[in-house]
RNA sequence: GGCGCGAUGGCAGAGUGGCUAUGCAGCGGAUUGCAAAUCCGUGGACCUCGGUUCGACUCCGGGUCGCGCCUCCA
């Protein structure tokens, strides 16, 4: 097994080698829950759920890790907006996120920690940056990560100090010592929330949380660290600074970052009011086609959201299913090319979209032998990265669609369609057929008889 | 301004220094009462200009265009 992933840090591919034997740690920015989750959000879920999947495929032990953000800025001003309690809202949040992941077929992570759950391990962190002398409490009872001490800073976006002030964006903010510094500990202010502390009253900063928690769960140094691309920096830049200057080990090994969901060739993102949310989606097309269609391209690669695209990964999973129809499915096909082709594909960072190749031919080879062994195998691989976990029916049929019909109606006409060819009335058959395909429903007539299905 | 990524056939999207990606759509055929599904066959591509090479879509350099990060963002 000779997984190569792509490490952001490095800009190339590597063989992964797991720190302990056999063991990954993972971890994985997760969502901020002030809001319904978006597909930009979607992809994050989906791609990092394949490649943990992938993972444990190849035999490995993984812990997978997400952490939620349950507090922070725009959670404030949304609760207080809403008129609802923090916890309200976050709690509301996370269930509706977690809902969206079962109907995308998206595994729990084996941990999902919250912010507000590691006060501890927050604080412990800070302290400990301040004593060794990389942080500093400010006169406004902020707490600041002083970034020149950190020789390395910059290390993972490829960017240096000199370029940063050059085109500085910051915040002019006369309590830092340096424009560069960044936020650990927030002082509160009137009517915000605040965790006691040894710099008064407030809360962490947005960076540390992932550090404290991270190493809570996986220990001061693990395998894997991922996100959206929009995180590399400042996030996951400061995370590093964080966690080798409070540790002195090195932080993580492999960095992955998968690209953006785009509307139109432009970044999906709340800030711009572009985002589609996955539960508008799921009621335009089934979960199993989001999920296929944000798998289709490479992870890193940006995806266009469209319809044209949607459609085209409906009639795509529809392919894959249809092979699934009228053959038995056996105890999948051993030692078969299909297989070997498909693990070398995803060992090659993950390349779903080759991987799809891969099932489309070996699709193909149902649909010619009806091979039960083979189809078989079909379900064995596309369930590997989460596809064709349904029966096949329930694919087909639970489509969201327009149609006002339901099984009942379809059913008697596709009798009275029956009839209507037994006696040679081709002419009502058609038109019941005509009428069918107006709703949205497809018939499919073969030799056992006569089935349906929503396109 | 700094840093980075990308440009492939009608659309989507992989990949390779010389050999069919794949899916959708198109065309021809098989099958079908006619269709659909399926199968067989088929046309069609590598932004631009230089360079390296026996040979480049694939490597190197310039250009053009698009996108992202540098501020909250998945």
């Amino acid at each position: 097994m000779s997984l190569q992933i792509y490490n952001t840090e490095t800009r190339q591919k590597e063989l992964f080698t797991p720190i302990h034997e056999n063991k990954v740690g993972i971890y994985v920015c997760g969502v901020t829950v002030y809001d319904l989750c978006h597909i930009g959000h979607a992809r994050v879920m989906v791609v990092f759920d394949t490649v943990v999947r992938h993972l444990r495929a190849l035999g490995y032990d993984v812990t997978y890790v997400r952490n939620i953000t349950d507090i922070d800025d725009k959670i404030i001003k949304r609760a207080l907006e809403n008129n609802e309690s923090i916890q309200a809202l976050t709690e509301r949040m996370i269930a509706e996120m977690h809902a969206d992941e079962t109907a995308m077929n998206v595994l729990r992570p084996d941990m999902e920690p919250k912010a507000t759950e590691h006060m501890d391990e927050i604080k412990h962190m800070i302290q400990a940056l301040i004593d060794k002398g990389f942080a500093y409490p400010a006169s406004n009872g902020d707490v600041y990560f002083k970034v020149k001490a950190f020789e390395n800073y910059g290390r993972l976006s490829g960017k240096n100090l000199e370029d940063l002030e050059a085109g500085a964006r910051v915040d002019v903010n006369e309590v830092k010592q340096d424009p560069m510094d960044f936020v650990l500990w927030k002082a509160s202010k009137e009517n915000e929330p605040a965790w006691e502390s040894n710099w008064g009253g407030g809360r962490p900063g947005w960076h540390i949380e992932c550090s404290a928690m991270s190493t809570k769960c996986l220990g001061n140094h693990f395998d894997i660290h991922g996100g959206g691309m929009d995180l590399s920096f400042p996030h996951h830049e400061n995370e590093i600074a964080q966690s080798e200057c409070a540790t002195g080990e090195h932080y993580v090994n492999t960095w992955m970052h998968c690209g953006f969901v785009r509307i139109d060739d432009e970044k999906m993102s709340k800030s711009l009011n572009n985002f589609f949310t996955i539960r508008e989606v799921l009621k335009l097309y089934h979960p199993e086609v989001i999920r296929y269609f944000l798998l289709a391209s490479h992870y890193r690669s940006p995806v266009n959201y469209s319809e044209e695209n949607l459609e085209v990964a409906k009639a795509s999973v529809g392919r894959l299913y249809s092979a699934l129809q009228e053959v038995e499915i056996g105890a999948a096909a051993t030692d078969t090319h299909f297989e070997k082709d498909f693990i070398a594909v995803m060992n090659d960072d993950f390349n779903t979209p080759k991987a799809m190749a891969v099932l489309f031919e070996l699709a193909k080879e149902v649909n010619k032998t009806k091979d039960a062994a083979l189809a078989g195998l079909l379900v064995k691989l596309a369930n590997q990265i989460g596809l064709l976990e349904q029966e096949v029916d329930t694919f087909f049929k639970l489509q969201p669609s327009d149609s006002d019909l339901d099984e009942t109606q379809i059913e008697a006409l596709i009798e009275e369609r029956k009839q209507a060819r037994v006696n040679k009335d081709f002419a009502r058959s058609d038109e019941i057929r005509d009428q069918l395909k107006e709703q949205g429903i497809e018939l499919l007539d073969s030799a056992e008889g006569t089935t349906w299905r929503k396109v």
